[in-house]
DNA sequence: CAGGCTAGGTTTCCGATAGGAACCAGCAGG
DNA sequence: CCTGCTGGTTCCTATCGGAAACCTAGCCTG
């Protein structure tokens, strides 16, 4: 009487549930959000992020491409130039990632209220 | 010319990025999404997910409930029962909570076929 | 009435991961 | 020749994740 079926992010087996890890990340949202008006630089990314290491960046932005999200392109340029977009695929993404956003946005300070109002209280 | 404001989910200070850094967690998303549809018992989410550890479970939860998204209710019965259900704040989190699960269940395989086509193709 | 069962939670231990700092490549300009 | 720009990688450590054992507390069974 659980009332989940097949396909629901349950089961480690499914892909639902690979594709929630995905973006269940600490950056991933975040990147794909600084992606999501247009191709960006990876020093762009870095200033507009804030608080994001090139290590953390770099490794995001291959996880996601190698998902097929992002495209890499790299200009044959001196300094080097390197920018991301996203592809189709990625850009479907960008929907719930902005519902996201906006719940985050609306009860952000909500949340924020509750973890200093609520000593952990435990109701019975 | 970045187009991004305040409250957008950049730069770690603002509430929006300490939201979405709440959720963007492995297991949080797959245990709202769990009790979307009532209360459940710790047990229950246990075999509903499959492959989470009590120790993850009970930490994600304790997470949730301090930051207002759910309710703990814990019988005084032997042997003991405890109920986790959503408070009105978490409820709102549902709705781009299954926005994400649908994406995950349309868009899954898509996923998979790309992170074995690819051997991460460089596009210069 | 000793010992086992139940269900939720905690502790211990260890391998995996995150993330900052420092370093590298490669060429232009002073 | 030495410095700087940009993207990326390596090194090292603090933290996290997960399996398994243990704990609490009453009821039930032998």
């Amino acid at each position: 009487m659980s009332g989940f079926g097949p396909g629901d992010p349950f089961l480690a087996d499914c892909p639902a549930r690979l594709a929630v890890e995905l973006i269940a990340d600490k950056w991933t949202v975040v990147v794909l959000y600084g992606l999501s008006k247009g191709p960006v630089r990876h020093g762009e990314l870095i200033e507009l992020i804030g608080g994001i290491s090139r290590k953390m960046l770099t490794q995001t932005l291959r996880r996601l491409q190698a998902h097929g999200l992002i495209r890499r392109h790299a200009y044959a340029e001196v300094p080097p130039r390197v920018e991301y977009e996203l592809t189709p695929l990625g850009a479907t993404l960008i929907d719930p990632i902005h519902m996201l956003t906006e719940w985050a946005r609306a009860n952000g300070d909500a949340v924020l209220d509750a973890l200093d109002a609520e000593p952990v209280a435990d109701s019975d």
